[in-house]
RNA sequence: CGGAGUGUAGCGCAGCCUGGUAGCGCACUUGCUUCGGGAGCAAGGGGCCGGAGGUUCGAAUCCUCUCACUCCGACCA
């Protein structure tokens, strides 16, 4: 992409109304337009984070075995009614008419509508384990929404649900979505800690919440800091294994980790000192466990083996898609800008041409922009007619992790320079060997 | 929902107290010079001063009502 083409509008200055780092990076790297109090528009830069981030979260529900499906925003009161939530519910649910005067909402969750596919549909227990899920907008008309994406009344939102036999059987459901959501907030270049939880309104015995440990987070939470040092890393995971999957849970939970509401002063005091730690985190997920809640007064009932008709074992699980993308925002930044991790990064690597204009610096510049392209990589060629420093602060704020510099004066001995956002080194190569560079760091992921 | 604020150019702000031609910086347009970390000079364009009522010869400024947004607290992916 040139950015000489792009819709980048990024603003030197602070916006008044952000008080974080994440909203008013946000802002200042042209990613969202607040449109209302918490409702944005996510202009391309935003937009292309925020379908990275849902790609990743795909790739490992896929890989866990777990089903895509996409229900509709607007939702049937009636549904709700059933379940007995529609008067729980409260203020928070936004309520609509439609022509015929018939009542309405836009989903704030999917349980209902989600017990009423599967009650339509699935009769036996022939047809379970069985876990569907979407990645769908959802409404919450918040109080008091703040923080940009990161508490906003629209937000995008994963949920997942899963669908089984007995409590066995939904428990290994409950541990599959911990080890994938592990997997997936790695992959995003987040350390988030599962933390035992209150289960709050959803309801359940089994809930936990996923924090990125940050100043700004919402929640509190006190934990062993030795479970920060545990990677996922490349292992191989087979879903199905129900002893490998539960290892794994044990191995991140077994370290004491909780937030402020199932705290233990004197479980927490059994920690050395030394690891002993408390703050804030920004919650990016959730799983629960809620056994038949949801099944039992909808109806949602399957034939055993047996013969008989008994009520399914649910769990629902959650990531904030849209949070997310603050929530890196606040993991992974400095003075200058953001810095993306790879795997969320908006494009690959920037290529600033620091004398545009120049033949050979151009040349040199497109070269590089077409080699990159070939390998699958999504460049951000800086073609504007600015000067080096603009280019570079530009750069730096957006915070792709690469960089490829190129001016006459490197050019004149074959070289351009590579630099990485996060650390600020750079080295100097032959434009092949920058495109090889770039193409291997992204090789695998 | 309680408390505190703010609405003036795309962004950041001044002007309001004490009514009298709407201003500054950045951004934008044009030209020249410059060009390895947010350049300089010159000339331009852009405003229903959030909205509605009122007071007044005259309102961004005073009064009333209203809408929107932000911040602090209690609640939530």
């Amino acid at each position: 992409m040139r950015l000489s083409r792009y819709f980048l509008p990024v603003l030197k200055e602070n916006p008044a109304e952000a008080q974080i780092v994440s909203h008013r990076l946000m802002l200042r790297a042209g990613m969202i337009k607040q449109q209302a109090a918490g409702i944005y528009s996510w202009l391309p830069l935003g937009y292309r984070v925020l379908r990275r981030i849902e790609e990743i979260v795909h790739e490992e529900q896929i890989r866990a075995g777990h089903i895509p499906l996409l229900m509709p925003t607007l939702q049937p009161a009636d549904l709700w009614r059933e379940s007995g939530r529609y008067d729980d519910y409260g203020q928070e649910m936004l309520r609509i008419r439609d022509r015929h005067e018939r009542d309405l909402l836009y989903g704030p969750t999917n349980e209902e509508m989600i017990t009423d596919i599967f009650r339509a549909h699935v009769e036996s227990y022939r047809q379970l384990p069985l876990t569907l899920y979407h990645i769908q907008w959802k409404f919450r008309d918040e109080v008091r929404p703040r923080f940009g994406v990161m508490r906003g009344r629209e937000f995008l939102m994963k949920d997942g649900y899963n669908f089984d036999i007995d409590r066995d059987s939904a428990l290994h459901a409950y541990n599959r979505h911990m080890v994938s959501y592990l997997r997936t907030y790695e992959r995003m270049g987040l350390t988030a800690i599962p933390m035992r939880a209150a289960s709050g309104p959803i309801g359940g015995d089994d809930t936990h919440e996923f924090l990125v440990l940050a100043a700004t987070g919402e929640s509190e939470g006190f934990y062993d800091d030795r479970v920060t040092r545990l990677k996922l890393g490349d292992r191989q995971i087979d879903y199905d294994d129900r002893a490998q999957v539960k290892a794994v849970c044990e191995e991140f939970t077994s370290l004491y980790a909780r937030t402020d509401e199932t705290h233990d002063e004197a479980a927490f005091a059994a920690v050395p000192e030394e690891h002993r730690k408390a703050g804030r985190g920004i919650e990016v997920g959730q799983i629960f466990y809620f056994g038949t809640k949801y099944s039992e007064p909808m109806g949602a009932m399957v034939v055993n083996e047996r013969g008989e008709r008994v009520p399914v074992h649910m769990g629902s699980h959650g990531i904030g898609v849209s949070r997310l993308v603050g929530a890196i925002i606040e993991a992974s930044h400095d003075e200058k800008g953001i810095i993306w991790p790879e795997g969320v990064t908006p494009f690959h690597c920037g290529i600033v041409n620091l004398r545009q204009g120049d033949g050979a610096a151009d040349a040199a510049c497109e070269a590089l922009h077409a080699g990159l392209v070939a390998r699958g990589l999504a460049p951000l060629y800086d073609d504007r007619d600015e000067r080096a420093g603009a280019k570079f602060a530009t750069m730096d704020l957006i915070g792709l992790p690469w960089r490829i510099t190129v001016g006459p004066r490197g050019l004149a001995e074959g070289r351009v320079e590579l630099t990485s956002r996060r650390t600020g080194e750079s080295e100097a190569m032959s434009p092949e060997a920058a495109v090889d560079r770039i193409a291997q760091i992204y090789a695998d992921r």
